[in-house]
DNA sequence: TTTGATAACAAACATTTTGTTCTCTTTTAT
DNA sequence: ATAAAAGAGAACAAAATGTTTGTTATCAAA
């Protein structure tokens, strides 16, 4: 790929983010986008169709690295269900966002939160729906699958949330025990 | 209030909610909301500065009666503590909203539905938040007070989400009943 | 039932944002 | 060195926003 692509592509998300800590998704501005990331008009609309596509990618940028890392972590040690399992998939989320290397936790917990939680949570729901193949549960009441594969999954994207807009006074260790004490008595 | 303002008020509000169940909030215009209300561009304007602020007046419109009777009950019954309690509020509120006397579902699961969800679950949060004055919990593990009130009433919410996006399949009753199996073992 | 006040309307307006279309210049890969 | 690709800049139509102005319809109360 070009250098220059490369490089007006970096200037466009990175303004893009920048935008996002600051104000509304809905209130920035093509016009603002460019202006910060010092590129043209016509170089924006080369790169990305709508504001909406640019989310959509930026969204995609974001969180590739992070599932894929937690796919290989299920792969080996299963969700919570393999109790040697040194570190559960949900652990190795948090410090992943602990570590934060673009930014992710400030734009989960800025004012348009809503659209990376969203694409947080369906991510996460695909990743626990695999690993519940085959799964029973110790409990008596039957609940459906769906309902407990959304139920982990939502409860645990709310957590992260929470956590982000406390200042993430927890560490990611804690938050796990936290997590697996609301979690581990119904599976 | 002016006869006239209530019908204007209530156009608009019709048209507002028809539009959003058809397409996502971002892209509903000003001019489409007078169009379909069929009232002046002036008479919106004096009524809602903006477009937001008409979004954040239907949902106090949509959630105070829920919320207000949800307070009654637990007033009276309390959240899941008092096990004599005939009904709980979680059921109660899925009672409600099975009823659906303003299409709070199908925003709830319509594009926008995040704008409403995030509403709602501050509404519950704060609910809940009042019922866990002095609640001790049985558990071993000790886990922040806020921590739990937001596992609680965002699980809810999604539970909520789920449900009005798999064409609400279950009675508010089988809901109450996987939403214990869930919670109750934490409280 | 008249009357003063209020609400809604229609049309026009400047302004902003969007997305496109040009031409021209710079950078890259080979 | 050169052809291909990418960006800059300006200008454009179209659409949306929010405001203003003058006029008409409706209401509530005397």
């Amino acid at each position: 790929m070009d250098r220059r692509q490369q490089k007006t592509r970096a200037a466009i998300f990175a303004a893009f983010s920048t935008l996002l800590a600051e104000k509304n998704y809905s209130k920035i501005t093509v016009q603002e986008i460019i202006d910060t990331a010092n590129v043209g008009r016509t170089t924006f609309y080369a790169h990305f169709e709508t504001k909406d596509e640019l989310l959509k990618a930026l969204c995609e940028n974001l969180f590739s690295h992070i599932i894929s890392s937690a796919l290989d972590c299920t792969h080996t040690h299963g969700l919570y269900s393999e109790k040697s399992a040194p570190q559960s998939v949900f652990c190795h989320l948090l410090q992943h966002l602990q570590e934060d290397e673009h930014n992710i936790l400030e734009l989960l917990s800025c004012e348009s939160s809503e659209i990376f939680l969203r694409y947080f949570k369906d991510s996460l729901n695909e990743l626990i729906q695999n690993q519940f193949v085959n799964q029973n549960r110790k409990n008596n009441i039957e609940i459906p699958q769906d309902f407990l594969v959304n139920h982990i999954s939502s409860s645990f994207v709310e957590m992260v949330l929470w956590w982000a807009k406390g200042q993430k006074k927890q560490s990611p260790e804690q938050l796990d025990q936290y997590f697996r004490a609301v979690i581990e008595p119904i599976l």
